[in-house]
DNA sequence: TCTCATATTTAGAATGGTTCTAAACTGTTG
DNA sequence: CAACAGTTTAGAACCATTCTAAATATGAGA
């Protein structure tokens, strides 16, 4: 039987990534690319992995993060002291910040425009433009 | 001889704010709002007390540090996963950060614009909007 | 398919920043 | 000046993350 049918995908973007498609990246890859844009901490990876029936440490799912962050699959959003989050989504787009519960909704890319960023200083180059917006219950 | 001269602005300061001029919090403030904007974190802090030859532990540092920032004499700025900055500057401005360095500059709070923020989640309320310039040697 | 060198995973220890605890101390109020 | 509430403190506890060293899996070549 073909026990590979739903991995293929999976394994083929490690590849071209130039990571090795272990049991373990295949299986986080899937949970993270198969069910649109998320935002994830490396516990609740660990935990949601559990739940699907995968089991590895959380130092793989540590170290995945990281390699898959490391090659642009994932993007890390640092917003709140703590925890790290991890994006689905590295395309260019924003964020909302819920301070009561600590969750991140997206903003997409085309909708804050940042005008009036002043020339960074001397011998330094602009990487990044962040926004955050930071909303609480009213 | 009026050993108080230069307390007095901090002791009072510290009265509006409903918090009790102790010896350890009169120390901080002076170092804090005495020299201009700056950021810095609990243990920069607690090394430049240290150096000018005040005695306090690292964990009052701390608690100082979040009490201002409770009553609005300190903001807290959280940039990197890690250490937590505290800004003197409290008024509305956003950063240069250096991804190289860690450090912080000010960018004045009327020099950047930021346009389309799109409506918060029912029942939320924009609490803040944060933009951080991410900067790296070119 | 078998072997081997290398990459990966892992449990558990270690780290680093921050908060907590319980006891000692200080500031204020009557 | 007594007495209580607010503060400070040392050190333990915490939590997310990284490191370590040893065990294991993977891919290439024979």
């Amino acid at each position: 039987m073909a026990s590979k049918k739903t991995s293929r995908t999976e394994a083929a973007r490690l590849k071209e990534a130039g990571l090795r498609p272990t049991r373990q990246r295949v299986a986080l890859a899937g949970l993270l690319f198969r069910h649109g844009d998320r935002h994830l901490t490396a516990e609740s990876l660990h935990d949601e992995a559990g739940r699907a029936g995968h089991t590895l440490s959380l130092a793989t799912v540590y170290n995945t993060l990281n390699q898959f962050t490391g090659v642009g699959l994932l993007r890390q959003v640092t917003i709140d002291g703590g925890r790290a989050y991890f994006d689905t989504n590295t395309g260019e787009h924003q964020h909302f910040y819920c301070e009561d519960d600590g969750s991140l909704i997206d903003i997409p890319g085309d909708t804050i425009a940042v005008a009036g960023v002043p020339a960074p200083p001397k011998g330094m180059a602009v990487d990044r433009v962040d926004v955050v917006v930071r909303v609480r219950k009213s």
